[in-house]
DNA sequence: TAAGATATGAAAGTAATACTATTATTTTTG
DNA sequence: CAAAAATAATAGTATTACTTTCATATCTTA
């Protein structure tokens, strides 16, 4: 996707980080290899020390940007939902017809993530891999609650809200656009989970897109 | 639930365990307080150590049922949907009328647990939390296409095909079943999990049920 | 009922993890 | 060029996730 101003950073909540990783090279390194790392080893046997090795950094200096490696996944899923909420409010701002616009949504919440150049130190499509084998450890949590105070989980809310307001607007006596909001956004990384490692659980794969089953599954729902 | 039978013996795969830990004593103290602590403490910080110190049992005496606490959650999982899926199956056998009976398949999948008093050494309401704030974390590993080879995921794989095959019952053109067999149990987990964390994201809660929701979206989705 | 087998407990040990602290060195900036 | 800031090197701590060895209790059965 081109976007149209040169510049654009993704506003993560400061919370995350120690010191803003876009505010150095260290720091975009930090973020570039942890992405590669995680996605190689998985978030459970990914380390610090095994980052600091990598890029030829200290551990020590790392946790001057991560407190630590859960902090350093809230940074990362929220990065992730924020860049696709800029192409999600990107795609739909200019639709009127509100069916369409739902669609659209669906669309990009759901379509397979492809490169984006624009930054360049962050794989996408292996970030939204991470998403969809490691987002839930980001709040199955015993700190959820009070994370979710200090508004770790904004971005993602923000997204459930966005969908659940376009649902409303196609259908405003419709009873569950929160329950149906989150089970599109939550249930596509899932079908994206189970395509890779539970195909049998699913009808996704190279015939049918979770775009389709979604847009159906909503447009069903909503549609009296 | 009453059960019509004296004795049921729920059957995990019994590479999740060492030893049996319902043929000794030890072993029910074993399952019935990894329940208590694990619902308490959050599976992350629940430790063999602080396990067996609880039930005054030695740290190595627990390593000889299970290999480690990831087997073991693998083993309450995987006895929390045999243990589902009894009832689902003594539920839903009798009913002839396929739509009444994967409307009562809903039910029983997404309605609030209650104690079953057959298990007394395990607290099935604890448990069923343990499920909505843990589950996915006993798949989300970088093991899970060789777990699942070894038949660990079985039992759950078997509750999706069950609810897909009563779909097509009802609706045999229906183009997604197993997807939307697969958003019902996933999603109902992920329902119940909003609701005590992210209220604004779901609209189960006191008025509506998580029953209502996917009555709702299976029966619109498949009816044409 | 004694002898052997099995289950459990106690204690110690290991490698890795998730940090923290201190000090040294390099880099940046004013 | 000096001071400040950033990073690196090193060492240290508490905890985790085990494994090993050996002792003791209990159960089994000849």
């Amino acid at each position: 996707m081109k976007h149209l101003l040169q510049t654009i950073k993704i506003e993560v909540n400061n919370k995350t980080f120690v010191k803003d990783p876009e505010s150095s090279d260290l720091g975009k390194r930090i973020v570039e290899y942890s992405i590669l790392m995680i996605h190689e080893l998985g978030f459970d046997s990914f380390t610090f020390k095994k980052l600091g090795d990598k890029i030829g950094s200290n551990e020590s200096s790392i946790y001057r940007y991560f407190e630590n490696k859960h902090k350093l996944l809230l940074y990362l899923t929220s990065w992730y939902w924020g860049w696709l909420e800029y192409q999600f409010v990107f795609a739909t701002n200019s639709i009127s017809d509100p069916s369409e616009k739902l669609q659209k949504a669906i669309e990009v919440i759901s379509k397979p993530v492809v490169l984006d150049a624009s930054f360049s130190h962050i794989n996408e499509v292996l970030l939204n891999d991470i998403i969809i084998n490691e987002y839930s450890k980001s709040y199955l949590t015993k700190e959820v609650d009070n994370e979710n105070k200090e508004g770790y989980f904004e971005i993602y809310k923000r997204m459930v809200m966005r969908i659940k307001e376009m649902i409303t607007e196609v259908s405003p006596e419709y009873p569950f656009p929160a329950s149906l909001a989150s089970t599109v956004l939550e249930g596509t990384l899932h079908q994206y989970f189970l395509v890779q490692h539970f195909p049998s659980l699913t009808d996704c794969g190279d015939e049918v897109t979770p775009t389709e089953y979604f847009t159906d599954l909503v447009f069903k729902s909503i549609d009296k």
